[in-house]
DNA sequence: GCCGGTAGCCAC
DNA sequence: AAACGTGGCTACCGGC
């Protein structure tokens, strides 16, 4: 969203490619204005049988966009055929796939441009140079191609790229585009209190310690905690790698009422990272020509299916504490529009229930029913209107370990419940859900004798170690990798079915909402205000349907004029 | 000044 | 802090 256009690489095949120098410094263009190039190319490039072919497209088409040119049909990206055909790949850039797959050598960027304070713009450079580098690029694009469908066909996984990945790449770059708005003067008022606040307590923890110090640093908070006050460690294994005894949260959780200033440096460590985060961070991230935050989704970021959101990463703006909902506030909609919120509720226990045909919670979810609260009826044999708070919050942890591939031991420490407790609402759960016991088992199986496992729509993830793996801990934890890769990228695939049929369907419907984000499970969309009910409805509608499971893919949708306060619709 | 590792923590 | 999955960002800190 910042870049300018210096000039354009096309090929057909391998050796026809040209360059077009269009920003070039003073040079180039000495038949044609930009405007004259810019509008030869419109046609060409949106030309629906000439279909368009490139390495990381999503920035082609942000680029092309912003100066006018939407280049379509986007067939082909190789970068994200690479990563699908192998998603834990550490080749996805152009230069690395070339190396590993066609044994060409290219020049790397910095060879040109420089790096670090003295780089330069490509605009700079003698146009030649900048045309070799460029044409080099579409053509081993072109290379690549054939390579990379062949292995896509073997794997099955290239009507993903053409009925999924493709398809979604101009709807992220059209979400990148939109951006959203931010409310700058009421962060800035935020950062003043905050910053009254910190320096407060940073008082009143230095006046305890007897001296300042960075509390910022972890390693002299350490040190003004567990030597000058002499406060026990909780552990003597509770050390970090550099010697000091650990001030993570949960520490500091459990020194909580043996001095006073426990509860002053969670507190502050809260407040801090909102602030340094999100509050003063966020400002600056607004783009001085559309007055918007554009994040940036990275398409082939997990080695799951989901996105990943960077520059500002997007998908962790706060919401469970209330300083951190405040923030959250900041994220408003343009004037004359609303925020619609849309999202899935339990997608992910949903389609374990699915995936493990398990009949009892297939049931749950058929009723209807609050499922940690069916859970917890299930494990501790009570009737659920009599399931009380902490067992619901029980079963909820086992729930989530379910989906995290989680031992007696990990459940024991996030549920804060004894080791022999864990063991045994481990069996009681698998007892009362034996569908979901034997999927386990299954997908540990499947995982080690294909080495791979995949999601209800063939993505897959490769473990190709894991049948000889000795070692315990590594073992265990690509077991785990292997339970959540189908759970998680299911849930993925749908939720991005569901944003890939979105945009035609409101514009079949004569609605002008558009998607800005997308936070795993759930979409954000700004709407005209006046078209909020049809709107609602639709997206419901089109998230509910977009794949059709064994029970029903509950969506629910909140509007609001900010992203911090939404009501139910 | 740049880079990478570490610690810590935000989201789903 | 950890044997419960997927990410990204900030501050600190030491090396170059």
């Amino acid at each position: 969203m910042r870049a300018s256009l210096v000039g354009l690489a096309l090929a057909t095949q391998p050796g026809s490619g040209f360059y077009l120098p269009l920003g070039h410094q003073g040079e180039g263009l000495t038949q044609l204005t930009l405007e004259q190039a810019l509008e030869a190319l419109r046609r060409p490039l949106g030309e629906a049988n000439t279909p368009k072919v490139g390495h990381n497209l999503k920035y082609d088409y942000v680029v092309l966009k912003r100066h006018g040119l939407t280049p379509a049909p986007l067939t082909f990206d190789t970068m994200i055929a690479e990563w699908l055909s192998n998603p834990a790949s550490r080749n996805l850039g152009l230069k690395n796939l070339a190396w590993v797959r066609q044994n060409i050598k290219m020049t790397p960027i910095e060879e040109l441009i420089g790096k670090g304070k003295k780089q330069r713009s490509m605009a700079d450079l003698p146009i030649p140079l900048v045309a070799a580098y460029a044409v080099a690029d579409v053509e081993v694009v072109l290379r690549l191609m054939p390579e990379l469908e062949r292995e896509l066909e073997e794997r099955q996984a290239i009507s993903l790229l053409r009925e999924i990945e493709m398809p979604l790449l101009p709807v992220l770059a059209e979400m990148e585009i939109a951006g959203v708005a931010l409310d700058v003067p009421f962060l800035q008022q935020m950062s003043l209190a905050l910053s009254e606040r910190l320096a407060a307590l940073e008082q009143q923890v230095f006046e305890q310690v007897g001296q300042p110090f960075n509390l910022n640093s972890p390693q002299q908070l350490s040190e003004a905690l567990f030597k000058k006050l002499g406060i026990a460690p909780p552990d003597r294994s509770a050390k970090t790698a550099t010697g000091f005894y650990s001030t993570s949260a949960d520490i500091l959780e459990s020194l909580r009422g043996q001095h006073p200033v426990v509860d002053w440096v969670l507190e502050y460590r809260e407040l801090s990272k909102l602030k340094s985060t999100y509050v003063d961070a966020l400002p600056l991230q607004v783009n001085p020509l559309t007055g918007r935050v554009h994040t940036s989704f990275s398409q082939t970021g997990s080695v799951t299916g989901r996105l990943a959101s960077s520059d500002p990463n997007l998908q962790n703006i706060p919401i469970r504490s209330e300083v951190g909902r405040q923030v959250r506030r900041a994220f408003i909609a343009a004037p004359e529009h609303v925020l619609l919120g849309a999202d899935y509720s339990q997608i992910e226990l949903r389609i374990v229930a699915h995936m493990a045909d398990d009949q009892n919670m297939l049931a749950a979810f058929h009723a209807g029913q609050d499922i940690h609260a069916a859970t917890a009826a299930a494990i501790f044999g009570v009737p659920i209107e009599s399931v009380d708070s902490q067992q619901r919050r029980r079963a909820k942890a086992i729930n989530f370990g379910l989906i995290y591939g989680m031992s007696p031991y990990g459940l024991s420490r996030y549920a804060d419940i004894t080791l022999a407790e864990a063991e045994d609402f481990v069996e009681a759960y698998f007892r009362q859900f034996p569908g979901v016991k034997a999927y386990l088992d299954r997908v540990r199986r499947l995982a080690a004798e294909q080495g791979y496992v995949e999601t209800l729509l063939g993505r897959r993830r490769y473990f190709p170690a894991l049948k000889h793996l000795t070692d315990r801990n590594q073992r265990n934890r690509e077991e785990r990798e292997a339970i959540n890769a189908p759970i998680q990228g299911t849930a993925a695939d749908i939720i991005k079915i569901a944003m890939v049929r979105l945009p035609p369907a409101l514009r079949s419907a004569g609605l002008s909402a558009r998607l800005i984000l997308q936070v795993h499970d759930e979409l954000v969309l700004e709407c005209p205000q006046a078209e909020l009910h049809p709107t609602a409805a639709l997206v419901q509608e089109v998230m509910s349907q977009a794949y059709p499971l064994k029970v029903p893919l509950s969506t629910d949708v909140r509007w609001g004029v900010n992203w911090g306060d939404m009501q139910p619709l």
